[in-house]
DNA sequence: GGATATAATTAGGTTGCCTAATAATTTATA
DNA sequence: TATAAATTATTAGGCAACCTAATTATATCC
């Protein structure tokens, strides 16, 4: 089984296997988890100054996960001061999320390091091969995505 | 901040976001999980036939993971009858881990999706991408652990 | 022979998700 | 307009994939 196997596959697979355990999106701060800083990432992004904050729904769609997953990350980012709910004023179901001033400078100093080390990830790959990398990695989602739909 | 962002690492990010959800080791049976494949892939690789063996010490650090984490998974195959542990002749505090033949067996069948998605990926990528695409991730990995080692 | 190192194991823990169920609210339909 | 259906966030419980601390027995070293 393993001797016929296409030497590049298994190159792939092993280069695959070792990325797996690289952990890229390790937290540079204690105290607050990867997934935390990507939701505040998210928060970042989507919600301007002075805005009503944003949907624990839109959260969830924009990060990929379930609804359940975000408020739980929210409950504990809330506890430690870095995010606020209120209250929506057009739907009461219905909860507007937004980043405290901690939440903001914390988030900052978060951004410096993260962002640095994928500068400097692309100054060492130099920036054709970063792009390159980019196109292939998303062509393997595609890939993948394609074949386990088919399936199902 | 995120205004000077670096549009190449940025796409990176997002390609490395995309790639974390892909979930590639997903296993293609019920029953075991991807963490456990991995293991009997291990074992396969490393034990001819009419060996004694791996021992639980050379799992862990041919996966590069705790050796309770090994113990566990183990715990779980043999209980499956996938594997069997016996005594190290030479050793009484070691165990030799082996598959059984359901193991094998079962092995076979998931080397086969598994390796052929693999194939599939290369075919659909092209030979040459997919060996480029290694060598970046590796890359990537080198980058990584150089400058994590610098920050401890 | 005693100190130190090693091997495997158990227990407990964390992280990062998931689903099922629920209550309240909004929207759609008859 | 009343009811059914859909939507929103939440809680509870669960799983997978790891980790560390502690322990016991054994092997190795001085």
């Amino acid at each position: 089984m393993e001797k016929s196997r296409n030497p590049i596959a298994q190159k792939l697979l092993e280069s695959f296997t070792q990325f797996h355990r690289l952990n890229w999106r390790q937290s540079p701060i204690v105290g607050l988890k990867s997934s935390e800083i990507m939701l505040l990432f998210c928060i970042k992004r989507t919600v301007k100054s002075d805005s009503v904050g944003i949907k624990v729904s839109d959260i969830s769609s924009a990060l990929k996960v379930a609804s359940p997953t975000v408020t739980q990350l929210i409950n504990g980012l809330e506890t430690s001061g870095f995010v606020e709910r209120t209250m929506d004023q057009e739907d009461r179901r219905a909860v507007r999320v937004n980043l405290t001033d901690k939440g903001k400078r914390t988030l900052e100093k978060v951004s410096d390091v993260f962002y640095n080390s994928f500068d400097g990830l692309v100054e060492y790959l130099g920036e054709e091969e970063s792009s390159k990398l980019a196109e292939l990695l998303s062509k393997v989602f595609t890939y993948f995505n394609e074949t386990r739909k088919e399936n199902f």
